[in-house]
DNA sequence: GTAAATTGGCTCATATTTGGTTCAATCGAG
DNA sequence: CTCGATTGAACCAAATATGAGCCAATTTAC
């Protein structure tokens, strides 16, 4: 199916694609120009159209040429999906660092009982479960339920992007071999302090709360010793 | 069963997997390479793949190359466009509040000298533009530059998010009718002032201003009737 | 209107890339 | 010395890429 020249080559066309490179005629060059562009067999071009032909986001006429069809008005958000897939751990979390924070304050300010209770369910939850795997899931919860609580739609949509990110990434291992029992009970209490924070409707002490606990999160992914070998 | 030199290079690919080095393509490089960058036999460098492939890490192909595994978890992007479609002018009013003026802090300590001409030359750019349309560009830009000198990858994209939701968001032309040649000037002077913190490499001074600009648009944008400038 | 040129549609033999496997020689620590 | 790890080499099989050729639909030139 895809191989490697033909699929760097549907990148590069997709990207010019959405540059608007071609979006004067709307038709794309030949087949035979592209391939000699490129320096490919004109089947290896083919190959590489035959993906977008497929995402209909061209048609082919014979004797014609090849011509973008639609608008291409979802493309410009494709290609930010293919940006959000190359995000290095450390850029995540500055962000996270940026966001968390906030939404736990705007939390404090705008959670209702209801969402305070959630929080407060996900954090008992995660001082319970001793095995990664259910800390983990609670874990991610209760951050999750905080961003809910901010009742503010952008930063919930928002917060499930990066959620989306960390899970199809690779770097979940990296989370998993850095877990020990000792962090575990840390985190609880991190959790704790933003709950109670919360709880008292305390914006201010949320935020900071929050930074901590994200500033340890970080120390421990990133300031490795060197490889501990199992 | 374990070498020392092929854990010692699994480890290594860890780490490089985890640090996103080939999270693009999810393509490592052929192990013929791999043999080659470390300078160890083919075989040493299988051996490290092999535990990852046994993990689940890592995939092999035939003919292909080895791959990242992600969790198969694709972000499922037409969901999330969707909600983004339905956003409201305050949350993401809100959002910004919490992004940028953190975007400017992360500026302020990491932008380089052209970082900050680009953002300067926006800046000049908008105080030269009395009409309404290339002053909205100029305005654009200069947030835009900014984030773009942060340096994180991520922050730039979430900021081309949230642009493209202002940009076909039913409320923009909301902006327009409160354009005024007062609030054109005041918000050239807060540019002025972020523009300046962050020259200083001031990264407080750069949040706060941006924080009061934003401040400022949103009273100008939700608040009807009274309060013109401060 | 007709013929030539253009362009995508398709097939096939061949070459290249890449992981899969095995094996003998070599090196190093116990 | 012995045992296991490492090396370096060879060959296999799967997936891809190449290059060439021919066809059919369409456009262009005459």
């Amino acid at each position: 199916m895809s191989g490697l020249v033909a699929s760097q080559l549907e990148q590069s066309l997709r990207q010019r694609i959405a540059a608007g490179e071609w979006s004067q005629t709307g038709q794309l060059p030949t087949e035979r120009e592209i391939a000699r562009e490129y320096d490919v067999a004109r089947n290896t071009a083919r190959k590489a159209i035959n993906a977008m032909v497929e995402d209909g986001l061209v048609a082919r006429h014979v004797g014609r040429g090849t011509f973008i069809v639609g608008n291409g008005d979802d493309i410009d958000f494709s290609t930010i999906l293919d940006r959000l897939k190359g995000i290095s751990p450390a850029d995540l979390m500055d962000v996270r660092r940026v966001l968390e924070p906030q939404a736990a304050a705007i939390a404090a300010a705008s959670a209702s009982s209801s969402d305070i209770s959630a929080i407060a369910q996900a954090h008992a939850n995660a001082v319970q479960s001793t095995d990664v795997e259910p800390f983990e899931f609670w874990d991610g919860k209760f951050h999750e339920e905080i961003f809910k609580a901010s009742r503010n739609e952008l930063l919930i949509v928002l917060h499930d992007m990066l959620l989306a990110i960390r899970n199809r990434a690779p770097w979940i291992d990296l989370k998993k071999r850095r877990f020990s029992e000792q962090r575990r009970q840390l985190y609880c209490v991190h959790h704790a302090e933003i709950l109670a924070a919360i709880e008292a409707r305390d914006s201010n002490a949320a935020a900071k709360a929050m930074t901590v606990h994200l500033d340890c999160i970080r120390t421990n992914l990133f300031d490795h010793g060197l490889a501990t070998v199992g």
